[in-house]
DNA sequence: CAACGATGTCACGAGCTTGTAACATTTGCT
DNA sequence: AGCAAATGTTACAAGCTCGTGACATCGTTG
């Protein structure tokens, strides 16, 4: 498995069909969620947010393209990365798909080899740390599989959002985030808390870095945000 | 995200289009403004200059390419980069959205990506301190991303408006600034800061680079205003 | 139910930034 | 040289940013 397990929601109105993208999901590792229309699909959706979506082009009912575009219009669903099914392979059509907004598209036939590229590829694109490579960088290692992280060896002890947090860091050290590009990535989008509150995480989470001494690669930007850095 | 962050006005009267532009920009890392018409662009203008503007062809009202022409026209917008949208693709139209003063064109139906692309084209050619690449020019360089500077590979300290500053110098070095384009370009146009106060930061970035022997690169032109020059 | 951990918010203070004024120095010109 | 304009330099007050500890809330667990 290369990926942490995603919620990846199927939209496609053949049974056959939806069956075998299902168990090749589950096979990879992931937990699918079948819809099979457009409707059910936003039922399931109000629930809780998959990680992507999966949708057929061509839909009883409301289209794929039609709920792409809803879900692009809603602040709520607007980030969640989707795939588009296609029976159709002309260029046409592939261009009216990106317009919509989905970010990758698959011409059926396909196989479940290139399926999963696909999806490892828009969840790498969209949110790299949804995946669960191990990352390593200046003495820190974080495995998301297991959940642990250790600095120097030594065991570090984090809360959930200073896991993220630290998580998303690593995955794109070197940069300056601000703290809005922090709370969209790290909190989500559709929460409403405080930028002040980074702060308060980031000092949580140095406090947690600094046994190890390695709470120096969390480095502050004056006027700007945060930057993991191990240079 | 490759550029940083750019206030892109979208002038566009389709909800649909406007909302997917507007997704896609925030995707990309860009603040977007939406205006409906060319009267409600208008209005956005006169309160913030944005740093580009994405513009509709045809528009109720006053149409796309009147309104370019417009903000050509005016001394305080003449200089904001402007990509024309268009659901023709003959070249007469082409030529005459050119003729404008358009920087780009993009015909409908164009993908996210190019149009990600023509934005960051654009802006590298019009106001490349936007984007994010690193400058590298006189033995300094300056990387935008993780926010630092170096000079002979020792690292430059600058406080948040020296480092802006140094960025428009680096990005359109071997030419004079005068005091006033410095205060418009890295103060902001709707600032109002006495001129010395440029001579007072021309200072301190100087001083920042003594210690590399690097401050001879920014060089006074008596009567006319500063210069970043490597020869 | 009580205890606990996780989380978000707030208040306070230290330190950094910034615009300005004041004074010093340089430059160009007569 | 003498003068005036332009620029360099410094000090400083006001404002802002960030780190930090305290605290209330909430859901979970024992």
């Amino acid at each position: 498995m290369s990926f942490m397990a995603a919620t990846i929601l199927v939209v496609e109105d053949e049974p056959a069909i939806q069956e075998l993208i299902a168990y090749n999901l589950k096979q990879a590792g992931h937990l699918p969620l079948r819809a099979d229309n457009a409707e059910q699909a936003l039922n399931l959706i109000s629930n809780a947010l998959p990680d992507l979506v999966l949708l057929d082009w061509m839909l009883p009912g409301l289209s794929g393209i039609e709920l792409a575009r809803r879900l692009r219009a809603d602040k709520r669903t607007r980030s969640i990365p989707i795939i588009m099914l296609t029976a159709r392979s002309d260029e046409q059509d592939k261009l009216q798909g990106l317009e919509t907004g989905a970010d990758d598209y698959i011409t059926k036939p396909f196989s479940p080899r290139e399926l999963n590229a696909r999806i490892k590829a828009v969840l790498r694109r969209r949110a790299p740390q949804m995946t669960d490579d191990t990352v390593q960088l200046g003495g820190l290692k974080l495995d998301p599989a297991s959940h642990r992280v250790t600095g120097n060896g030594e065991p570090v002890d984090l809360g959930p959002t200073e896991f993220r947090l630290l998580h998303f860091l690593m995955t794109h050290a070197e940069r300056v985030h601000s703290r809005t590009q922090l709370l969209d990535q790290v909190w989500g989008d559709h929460v409403f808390v405080e930028e002040r509150t980074v702060d308060v995480h980031i000092r949580r989470l140095r406090k947690a870095l600094e046994p190890t001494e390695l709470d120096t690669l969390v480095q502050t930007v004056r006027g700007t945000g945060y930057r993991f850095s191990a240079s």
